[in-house]
Formats: C-alpha cells, structure tokens, sequence
RNA sequence: GGCCGCGUGGUGGAAUGGUAGACACAGCAGACUUAAAAUCUGCUUCGCUUUUUGCGAGUGCCGGUUCGAGUCCGGCCGCGGCCA
C-alpha cells in the first residue's frame, strides 16, 4: 500500500495539516478558559480526564483517554456551554524515587523532564485544552495550598494521629503498599517483610463512612458498577458489641467484642484477641511465649487477603470470659492470628457451627462446636440429624433459619433473634447494637522523599505543632542523598532540625510526606483557579464545579474517587468549596489491549520486531524463527505488547489514531488495538477527504439558497438530517463507537449519491458535506478544519456552532412496517406514516405472501403496533 | 465462596420487547493498471434448493412469560472484574 505520510497533493497530508491547525487554535485562544463574566448567558461544562503521572512518555491508555474527554469538550464547546477542561500532572511518587536510586537523577529533574515530553506528546494529539491552568502537584505553588488545607483541617477535627500497622521492609527501611508486598517479600529488597506499628497521621474518613454511602445514592450519573465497589469497601454492617467479663486477671476487665451475628452468642465457644490488642500487650509482658507469638503474627502482611489466607492459629492465654447470657458458664480466651485490630474492636466471640474461620480455628484446638441456628424447614429427626451432623462437621452453616439451642431466642429467624439478643444485651448492660464499617480512617503519612511535606513540628515539650502559616510552604529541600536506605528527610543534616514555634526549643520536622492521594484529592477543585493565593477561589470554585464529566480507569473506582469525595467535603467544611460531591458524571473507560507474542525461548517478543509471513509471526525475515501468538492482554512493558502513540502519530496522525481510540468498540469496554484497525481508521481519513474535496464542481457555494428539491436531493437531505440527530444523542451519552458508525454512515450516503437535478443535487450535498466535516470535528479535529477551509468557509471549525437538526425531517412521511404471520416475518407493507389501524391491517392482509402463509386460515387477531409492526395470528 | 458484569457471523460489535447481524475489520470476486499498491463496484450467519424465487435453522444451554424474546423471569454452563 502506498506510504501513509506521502506528499501527493490530492492526499490529505495530516503531517503538515495537524500541526499547522495546533498552531492556529492556539494563536486564537480557542480553548482559552472564560470566566463566568466573559460567557454571559451561557452554562458552563467542566469536563475533565483524570490527571497522568508523569512517568515519562504517554501510552495508548492516555490516548484513547484523553481523546474521549476531547470529543465531549468540543462537543460541548460546539453545543454552546463554556467549558473548562485543563490538564495537570499527578507528579509525586515513588517512581521518581527509584530513578534517583537506579541512575542518580533528582526526583524533580526526573519528573520535570517527564512532563516536558508528554506534554509535547499530548498537544499533539490536538487536545482542546486550556495549557494555561497546568500545574504539577509537585510545584510548591500547588502543594502550599495542600499544607494550608491541612492545617484547617486539623483544626476542624477532621485529621487524627494514632499508631497503625504497615508493612515494614527492614532492609529498605520503608513503609511498603499492600500490592508492594509480593509473597511475603519486599517487592525491591526482597527482604521478609514485616508488621511494624507506627504513629502516622490520618484523615477521619470513618466519621463520613455513612455520609459517603448515602451520597453514593444521588450520583445517577455514575455506573452502578463503581457504587457497589463503593459500597462494598466502606462495608457498612449492623451488630453488636458484646461485653464479656474476664475471669483469671488481677483486675475487673470486660472484653468488648464486635459482632455481626448476636443471634448465635449461644454457639459461642472462644473469645479471641488481635495480637494488636492492648490486653495482649499487657498480657505478653509477663508471657515469654505469647510475645514470641505476637511476633511471629506480626511477621505477616497487613492485607485482609494475607491475613484470611494464612494458616489460622491461636495461643490459649488460659484467661476465661463469662458468657453474658449464661450463668456461670464461660470460655476460653485465645490470641489469634486472624483476628484484625482495625477492625471492630480486635476482639471477636467465635461461634464455629456459624463462621467458616471460627470453624477451622475450632478443630484445629478441640474447641466445642454448638450449632445454634437451622434451616425453617427441618423438624422433628431431621432437625436432629442436620444438628448432630453441623456438631461434627468441618463445613460451618452460615444460611438463613431459625435459633435453636438458645434458651429465649429459639424458633426466632435470624434477623428477629439478632434483634432479641441485641435488646437483652441492652437489657443486662452488657452490649449494644451497632453499626461497624469495614472502611478504616485513610492512613496519609508516607516515610518517603517525593511528596507533599506534612507541615508539623514535633516538639519534645509542646507535641506536635502546626507550622505557622506565614512559613508555608514547607519545601523539599534540593540536597538529598538517596544512597543511603530510608527517607532522605529523615538523615537530612539540617532541614529536619528547627525551632519550636511555640517555646522555641530545639525541635524536629515531620519527616514523613503525604500519600500522593491527597494531591489527587482536590486537583479538580484546583484547576478552577490554578493561580489563587488560596486554595481556591470560592467564586471560581462555585462556579466551575462540579466536575460534568470526570473520566478515567476503573481501577481507581474505590481508592481514589472515595478519597476525593471525602476530600471535598472536607474542604466544604474548611470553607474551600461549596459542595459534597465533586463528579456528577463518572465514565470509566475500558484499557487498551494488544495481542502478545512469545519467542521460541519462552521471551515476549514486542510487535514490531515481528516478521509477518502468510499471517504468522516470525522472528527473522527468512521466517525461519516462529513466534507464538499468546493472548490478547493490556498493552504493558512486561509482556512487550506496548504500540507507541508517538510512532503512530508520526506515521498516520493524530486524528488517525483518535479516530481508531473512538471507533469499534464501547468505550467502556476493552479495546483491542490491532495493525488493520489503524490502517482502516487511516484509510477512512483519506476517503473522508476524497469525498469533501474530491469533486468541489459537485457543490453548491456556501450559504446558497435552498432550491426547491427532487425526490433524491430529498433523500440525501432527510438523511444528513437523521445521522446528524442520532450522532449528537450518541455524543451526548458517550457511545463514541456508535457516533462513528453514524459518520460511516453518512459517508457512504453521500459517496452513493446520485443526483438528478442538479441544483438541488447540489445544494443538499453542500449541506451533507460541511454536517459530515462538522459532526467529525470533535474526533478528527484537524482533518475537520483543513476540510471546512477547503470548503470554502471562513470561520474557523473550532468555534463554530453545532449543526442543528431540522425536526420535520426525522419522522418519515411513509413507513415500511415488517408483517409477520404467528411473530414468523413473511413481507413488508408500506403505509402513510398516520395510517389507522384498519388500514395497515387491510394492507397487511392483501399481500399475496401473507395470504399464502395463512393457507386459506381466518386470522384470529391481528396485532398493528404503529411505525412498527403488523403479526397476524392464526 | 460472595457481589457485579458479559456470552450475537471468521473478527470488533449494532439492535426503545417489534425485520437479528447496522457500521467496521478480515476474506472473496470484478473494474482500473504493463503489473502491483491505492481506489472503485459487488458478495460475505449457517444449511437446503439447479441459480433465482424460495424454504428451514439461528443470539452459550434448558425451561417460562408474551401475539412476538438477543432483550423480561427461573435454572444451568462458560468467561471477566472487584472483594474474600
């Protein structure tokens, strides 16, 4: 085929056409934000793609990202709203830090140096962005703002600072994520990793747990997909807190313990504590064994999958707890592996016949195990049966029935005993309902150089105090060393040592910096107003926000958009915004996929180092060498599968690549990059020139008078009309691949239009051809504008308004309706578009196929549904 | 194991309960060309029928609701995601 980026004149030649329209978009300010006074009477749209971390170059996730919020900000800019839609950069991280230890480059050098390169690499796309609002959240002009918000909230109750677990990787001298711990190991050191407690800074997340679900609620415009994650992970459930009474100490002490499951306090046949507890603390003091086995509990990841996984074990502290409902009966008091301090209260009762785990645990020590709960049904020797087989079972019963064995709650169903168990705890006072989530305070203090500093100054006499405002920033200090294992702050000679604000004392930094979460938290509310001396500026905020559109990757559906969420209501309460929520519409967009390959050698093998020979790959170009074709997974660096969206837009263009990123496949859904597919996107390109440019005879100047038309020139007319209302409603609800199917469309229409009269041929397909270039514009930018120029218009594509559909021609004056005899399709009727019943009915009925199909029977019924369908049944 | 989503041609995918397969990719045939590429035209769910006309089957499997089911309901099978 002939090179994509050959010169030849009546080719479309994107190479000098892309950035030749870059340029005068950004001469003309086109995509310059206005504020609310410069856009009288328009509403504004914000509309905004999560925000990238600069790791160096842009990937097709980027692009096939940041192409769909183009099209909806073109569109919406098209469709008269002010729109905001900037770009910034999520630039804090780890991976600065790596390159800093692997090749001796400064975290900042690094990350600037990224930024540079994509952001050339983005604004070739031909993106609609206001460059003028950009930040980094490393600059100290955003991340003051960051210390400043902290500090108010502090102040307003919203920020703790209690011990935790993290994981500890004792050779790298770092807190490790969850997903960095691999089997057990630092996923750099490879050293064994640890549970270590350490005092670290929290948001209060837990005090909005209920507030967040609830809101969860009102945001329609979010897939359901991305609600329930939500509402599973801050996992709201309804119990108990029971309080059991310990015998064996030298003190009073109740154990209070959480439960879901009150109704089966009859089965309890354990107590069991979190080797974090603080009974177990005190109790390991005096315990050789039991610390030894606190540390060994320790040695284990803090994730819920690590714990729920590994071996369930105990140590029996010989203490008894006092059931609190039956006199004089009690249990053992175990410490056990499994049981999580974060969670409830870090104590549990274990009823084995009801919970899996209490189950396993119970074998394991020769615990009893009392079956309290059976299903309705079972009665008389079946219920014994069910009973005494649960008695000797490994399989606990946890399904719904009725309380049996359980003095006052027997025959109640479960959420009646639960009820009944809960009040008399009440009544004792020894419990309580409650509510428990599943959701812990957000742990925001990372031992690590890249981040936001944490401005507070710990004081051996004051405790920890705020840095005073007039001293804010606090920045990074510049010289740091990353030879040494650690955080760089914390060996800093000088920048850690200060005094005291308060009594002016020898005192030290915060060492620790924030969770880069935080910089995502509110870099929407930012981007409002990127250059305020505050925060924010209220009135931008008001205005700007909420965001209309937010898209980005489903993989930040808990973390990140619960964080934010929290976040801003945060600053609401801190007077820096006005409102709970920050995204009312949320799309998630599926990633981008690429066949892999694989080497005789068992080496992926990357898509362009292959040689293509009667369909297969090979590794030389004798094909000698086969390449097996593995499947089909997300473009990534370690299966080698990655297409660069530089080199395609170097050979085919941005638009090109746009238009491949919007077509095929739902945008939510996963996407397949393929070498055909490019080269189709590539090639419509050039047949969409053809068409606008091919035959100018064949057009009618611009603006001309419509003359009376021909039942052709009708058609092609009726037609633009209807693709153009179809495309604008799949625009508006983000079915990008069905836009494009409509661009095809109209395409092919005009391709196979025929005129007769001539100046009505030509007038309707002037007006087919610019709706065509105008509903391509917000996927093909610039190939729309060099083809409205060559059509002859003087406005610029860009700031020229949407297209609008006339009415009158979507509703066809006829109407083809399908007859079908017994829902089998046998002919078509033709009929006006208001035809009665009768009329359609009769119609139906005189055709000869019909009338074939019903073999001399009388129809039964007849069913007309208007414009749609005619059954006769026999 | 729980929750959620998805199963439609060779492929990606269309289809307010109303003509299943729009649109595209790949493939095949033809036109143009010395030839190829590009481009243009046509065909392309499967089976039966000599081609047409036509007939039959068909949206993972089984059943149900309905005049009518890819779509709604119940049960199964398979795949994917999240949580465990």
């Amino acid at each position: 085929m002939a090179s994509p980026d050959t010169t030849d004149t009546a080719r479309y030649n994107a190479k000098t056409a892309e950035p030749k329209w870059q340029e005068t978009w950004d001469r003309q300010g086109c995509f310059r934000t206005r504020e609310e006074s410069e856009a009288p009477g328009k509403d504004k749209y914000y509309v905004l793609e999560m925000f990238p971390y600069p790791s160096g170059r842009i990937h097709m996730g980027h692009v096939r990202n940041y192409t769909m919020g183009d099209v909806i900000a073109r569109f919406k800019r098209a469709r008269g709203f002010n729109v905001l839609h900037p770009m910034g950069w999520d630039a804090f991280g780890m991976p600065a830090e790596n390159a800093a230890m692997e090749n001796k480059v400064h975290p900042a050098d690094w990350t600037y140096k990224n930024i540079a390169a994509m952001r050339g690499q983005l604004q070739a796309m031909g993106l609609a962005i206001d460059w003028e609002r950009e930040f980094a959240t490393c600059d100290p002009s955003y991340y003051r703002h960051e210390q400043a918000m902290f500090l108010d909230m502090v102040e307003a109750g919203l920020i703790t600072r209690k011990k935790s677990y993290v994981n500890w990787d004792p050779v790298d001298m770092t807190v490790l994520a969850n997903e960095q711990v691999i089997d057990g190991k630092g996923w750099r050191s490879g050293a064994p990793v640890e549970r270590r407690e350490l005092t670290q800074w929290f948001f209060k997340i837990t005090d909005k747990a209920d507030d967040l679900l609830k809101g969860l609620e009102g945001l329609e415009r979010w897939p359901d997909k991305v609600r329930i994650m939500q509402t599973n992970w801050i996992g709201r459930s309804e119990g108990a807190r029971v309080f059991f009474p310990v015998e064996g100490l030298s003190k009073d002490y109740s154990l209070e313990v959480f439960t879901t499951r009150p109704d089966t306090l009859f089965g309890a046949s354990f107590c069991a504590l979190s080797p974090g507890h603080p009974l177990t603390r005190e109790l390991a003091e005096k315990d050789a064994k039991l610390a030894a086995f606190v540390r060994e509990c320790e040695q284990l990841g803090t994730s819920e999958e690590a714990i729920e996984t590994a071996e369930k074990k105990g140590y029996d502290t010989g203490l008894r707890a006092r059931h609190p409902f039956i006199e004089g009966h009690s249990v053992p008091v175990f410490i056990a592996n499994f049981v999580l301090m974060d969670y409830g209260t870090g104590a549990i009762f274990g009823c084995p016949a009801h919970d899996q785990r209490d189950m396993d645990f119970a074998r394991k020590y020769a615990l009893p195990v009392l079956p309290v709960v059976a299903p309705k049904k079972l009665q008389g020797a079946e219920l014994e049966t069910f009973l005494s087989e649960l008695g000797e079972a490994n399989e606990a019963f946890d399904g719904d029935g009725v309380a049996v064995n359980s003095d006052f709650l027997n025959g109640l169903e479960v959420t009646e005993a639960k009820r009944a168990a809960i009040e008399k705890l009440e009544a004792l006072k020894l419990g309580e309902g409650t509510v428990n989530y599943r959701l812990r305070d957000w742990g925001i203090s990372r031992q690590r150089y890249w981040g936001c500093p944490i401005p507070i100054i710990h004081c051996p006499s004051c405790g920890s105090v705020p840095v005073p405002r007039a001293d804010l920033p606090v920045e990074l200090p510049r010289d740091v060393s990353f030879e040494k294992p650690g955080n760089p702050l914390d060996h800093h000679a000088t920048w850690k040592h200060v005094a005291c604000p308060k009594c002016g004392g020898k005192a030290e930094r915060e060492t620790d910096t924030f969770d880069t979460f935080v910089d995502s938290s509110w870099y929407f509310a930012r981007f409002c107003s990127p250059k305020a001396e505050t925060p924010t500026d209220i009135a931008a905020a008001n205005y700007w926000l909420p965001v209309d559109q937010y898209i980005g990757g489903v993989e930040h559906a808990v973390l990140h958009l619960l964080y934010a969420r929290f976040f801003t209501r945060a600053m609401k309460e801190t007077g820096h915004v006005g409102l709970d929520e920050p995204f009312t519409g949320l799309f998630t967009q599926g990633m981008v996929t690429h066949e892999t390959y694989k080497g005789p050698d068992g080496r992926w093998v990357a898509p362009d180092e292959l040689f293509w020979k009667d369909g297969k790959p090979f590794l030389d170009e004798a094909a000698r060498t086969p390449v097996k074709v593995g499947a089909i997974e997300k473009m990534s660096k370690s299966k080698r599968n990655t297409i660069d969206p530089t080199a395609i837009i170097d050979q085919y263009g941005a638009d090109t690549a746009r238009w491949f990123m919007l077509s095929d496949s739902p945008p939510e859904r996963d996407v397949q990059w393929t070498e055909e597919g490019v080269e189709g996107a590539w090639r419509f390109t050039q047949r969409f020139w053809r068409i606008v440019t091919g035959d100018p005879a064949s057009l009618a100047e611009p603006g001309a008078p419509m003359p009376a038309l021909d039942e052709v020139a009708e058609a092609l007319h009726r037609t633009a009309h209807q693709i153009l209302a179809a495309l604008t409603a799949h625009i508006e609800a983000l079915q990008f691949n069905k836009a494009v199917a409509r661009i095809y469309e109209l395409a092919n229409a005009i391709s196979a239009f025929k005129p007769q009269d001539e100046a009505a041929g030509k007038w309707v397909k002037r007006e087919a051809v610019d709706m065509l270039v105008q509903m391509a514009a917000p996927m093909m930018p610039h190939l729309a504008e060099e083809s409205w120029q060559a059509l002859g218009h003087e406005t610029i594509l860009a700031e020229t308004p949407w297209p609008i559909a006339d009415e009158s021609l979507l509703v066809e004056d006829s109407v083809t309706l399908p007859v079908q005899v017994n829902g089998k399709r046998r002919d078509e009727v033709t009929v006006p578009r208001d035809a009665d019943k009768a009329a359609v009915e009769q119609a139906a009925l005189g055709l000869e196929k019909v009338r074939n199909a019903l073999d001399g029977k009388t129809p039964k019924k007849v069913i007309v549904v208007p414009g749609r369908i005619v059954n006769v049944v026999v």
